[in-house]
DNA sequence: TTGAAAGCGCTAACAC
DNA sequence: GTGTTAGCGCTTTCAA
């Protein structure tokens, strides 16, 4: 591996004055500047990001993302949104997927692991408790989260009650009045805001027109395929079947509607199903779904990591800035009057 | 920040006694140990990464991923299996998404930016070029593919030629004569290897029952979902409709069958649909197709990095292993006879 | 405009 | 068992 010892050799000048050259200071001779460059292009110098970041002060020029999920398209789409913008600014992308592992939560949540590892931290889809947000503080770099509302940071996110009444207007406003819900709760030992909040807005657009909750309508898909098979059996097994079912999230409502129909079930003659998310997939099934932006987030949290990351002069102590994005409902064929 | 210098200090020795205390090297007694364990973990001590890699021979405990997109199930789930095993071993995944882009991928593949940065790297449904193999060479760290064999270095691959043949030959013995095929070639300017051997395999069984190559049966999905859709289209309008198509990715088959749908035709009746992958829709789809593992190739490279990674002494030179999964024909409801 | 020299925070020989 | 002493490959004063 030629070193910048190599390189000063052969150009015929000091290390400091490749160093330079290299990184377009000022104070370096054109002539010298071109030398160094050709030299280092023929030699295929590349630097030591271990000694670039020993020297100047621990940078590392790359961002953790904490994941819940990498499987899941809502969270790949967030990644890949992410990532983009990163890439650009010449930060690489640490990706830490916790896959529903809640040991794994809290290795990189509550120890060290990413300390000197990484500039910055973006967390999607999982709201910190009070101890993670501790240790993460401790930590010392910048934290975006994204999905959730952490004061001490910046955010992005949707209204998530909000996307829910949005689906049970349109429920509502069909006439519907017995509608069973389907989201998830401590998934898999995580602790998402998420699901909480869209059982809220399930519940307070019931409370608003006087419907009685029922425990019994409220199913725990676990925000995956096979949670909303499971629920969608049950539902079909109902004494007092719902008109229609509100899921948090397309995928459920996916695996829902394939278990209804299984059971000689219609939709939406016989049960009416909306999800939340538009999945790149909602269409293909003609499911009526509340829309969120989702690869515009990942790239919004980018955006903030680097406003919190400064210039060149290192981290600038901005405000936290909570971005909250505007989902649309997009009606389509699953959803029709009683 | 603490660093080592005031872990020494406050425990009383010295930095170097500090060091081997804390990477379980022998030769430190165990009173001293503990003293520094817990003096480490009060002072919340973290080593630097950057100092430890350069003064250890400038390694990074961490590999680089390359995938040409990241919100595709497929590479999606082949990411989350390769960063559960090197996770486990202590390494942290480096995310390189191309997304479709020829730039990027001449940037990750071509010039020197992985080098330094990371271990190993693990290339995922890409056919490197000669000149991209030449480069990654010069890099020295040591190149797994998936999806794609190298014989330079190791590899996890299905037989996509085979693969399409066991589609094919279900497709036959159900008594097809006109069957259209849908893959992608030189997708957004990337290079595949997969697309090129499935369509070989569509190839090879019409040739081998005496069938004749029609070019006009032979569509591009761009091995995604509107890709997908506009063949179903075009199929649809055939003059001469195929009686089944053979879809090299389970996400076109899903595209092109609700454009057929549309369209008023009926699968399997009017016409059958295979394809391959088993994605985790599929089976909502009703899909036949031809299952592959993915999670578990994700895995086996994984392992083959760490194998070429060597243990504590550093990369061991291993002979190349290619590694070839078999394949399954999963017969759902979307083929019949004619 | 350039160079010498002192670190950055750790590991690795080697000596004790 | 433990300490001393060099570096690892850069950046960064400070002089020149």
């Amino acid at each position: 591996m030629t070193g910048i010892h190599d390189l000063a050799r052969e150009v015929g000048v000091s290390t400091a004055t490749v160093s330079r050259a290299l990184r377009g200071l000022p104070r370096v001779s054109e002539s010298t500047r071109e030398r160094v460059l050709e030299a280092a292009v023929r030699l295929g110098y590349v630097p030591s990001p271990h000694a670039v970041g020993l020297a100047s002060g621990g940078q590392t020029r790359s961002v953790a993302i904490v994941v819940p999920f990498v499987t899941r398209w809502y969270f790949a789409a967030v990644v890949h949104g992410a990532e983009q913008v990163l890439r650009e600014q010449g930060y690489d992308l640490l990706l830490y997927n916790l896959a529903g592992d809640s040991a794994a939560r809290h290795r990189v949540l509550r120890t060290q692991v990413l300390t000197k590892r990484v500039d910055a931290v973006l967390v999607v889809g999982l709201g910190p408790t009070a101890e993670e947000i501790a240790a993460m503080q401790r930590q010392g770099s910048p934290v975006v989260t994204l999905g959730a509302r952490v004061e001490e940071w910046s955010s992005v996110r949707i209204d998530d009650v909000e996307a829910s009444r949005t689906a049970m207007r349109h429920l509502l406003d069909l006439g519907h009045r017995r509608i069973a819900f389907v989201g998830g709760l401590g998934e898999d030992g995580l602790d998402f805001t998420t699901p909480t909040a869209r059982l809220e807005g399930y519940r307070s657009s019931l409370h608003d027109v006087g419907l009685p909750l029922d425990p019994a309508l409220e199913l725990d898909g676990r925000f995956t395929l096979d949670g909303g098979v499971d629920c969608g059996r049950a539902v079909a097994a109902m004494d007092q079947r719902p008109t229609a079912v509100f899921c948090a999230s397309d995928e459920m409502a996916i695996g829902l509607m394939s278990a209804l129909r299984e059971s000689g079930l219609r939709v939406p003659e016989d049960v009416s199903v909306v999800g939340v998310d538009d999945h790149e997939m909602a269409r293909f099934f003609d499911l009526t779904t509340v829309r969120q932006p989702v690869h515009e987030q990942g790239r919004i949290a980018a955006q903030q990591i680097l406003r919190s990351l400064g210039g060149a002069d290192g981290p600038a102590e901005v405000a936290p800035e909570h971005v909250e994005l505007a989902t649309e409902l997009v009606v389509r064929a699953t959803t029709a009057a009683v």
